[in-house]
DNA sequence: TATTGTTATACTCTATAACTATA
DNA sequence: TATAGTTATAGAGTATAACAATA
């Protein structure tokens, strides 16, 4: 048995994602909290058949902002040619659905169908499961000052 | 003037890395939070000529703890493979020395040069003054609450 | 026989540019 | 002329396998 299994497309990114943090830096605390979200998170959703950024694109569009593939690639932070392989899937799946948008016939509007909405609440819950679980140590207060202070020092959008 | 500037080499993770925090889940407070500190601190390490990855690397071995390529790997999450090019590059700019271990000649000891010492110094600066400018509106009480949130639901290593 | 480091290669994901349709 | 979306392709980064040296 290796001491260093590897799951195949398992992320690694560019960046260090260090496990372990050295000195008193902030980021290292914070990338591994990060780390340790995103893969726990990953991989529930695996049994759902989605990655993050696919719920991440149902969450946008259940949010009730019928975005635009434009505003969801703002959203995202994607360029929009991978927007369309982004939702061209989803939209094969059923999930969603690209229509016209009349107003200006060169976007598409993204918009939720039910099947897409039934799958985006299971997976909502199977996240917050991981969240939960996540800060499992930390008081309900806590949970919420953590929550909040991460809040506070959002860039503006 | 592009309405979606990229720069070159710019992280867009695989997963999402939201622009906007979606209902009310940590994720995204953390995946933003995360994602600003993130290309913050590269920003400013680019004047050093050095990446997360290579801080890290520099980091890990003024912490003290003289590691191994393959300590680094596990503590970087990467695979060996990549620790060689990693450590060559940082090698050639005489940043830290890669010798034999006797005691398991197999094994490459990391250890930091005089240089190697000095842009640490100097980048860990750089990023501690990110990471306060992140936390500016912060008070410094609430600053400390953050880093002790994250160290108390830090996944044991 | 197992492990550390190394090299080479295949693969995945991203960046970029060119194109169509609409404004 | 500019913008939303699309397609194709080149490039960067990662995973995997094979190998040498040492244990």
């Amino acid at each position: 048995m290796s001491q260093h299994p590897k799951r195949k497309n398992q992320l690694t990114p560019l960046a260090a994602a260090t496990a372990a943090p050295v000195g008193d830096h902030l980021f290292f605390y914070l990338f591994q909290v990060e780390y340790a979200l995103r893969t726990g998170i990953e991989e529930r959703l695996q049994a759902l058949d989605l990655d993050l950024r696919q719920f991440s694109t149902l969450a946008f569009i259940v949010d009730g902002q019928a975005p635009t593939q434009h505003e969801l690639a703002q959203l995202l932070r994607l360029d929009p040619s991978q927007v369309v392989t982004l939702t061209k899937g989803l939209a094969e799946r059923q999930l969603l659905v690209r229509s016209i948008l009349e107003s200006d016939r060169r976007a598409k509007v993204l918009s939720i169908t039910v099947e897409g909405r039934r799958l985006y609440a299971q997976a909502a819950v199977a996240i917050r499961r991981v969240e939960d679980n996540l800060t499992a140590s930390l008081s309900r207060r806590d949970h919420t000052a953590l929550q909040s202070l991460l809040h506070r020092i959002l860039p503006p959008v």
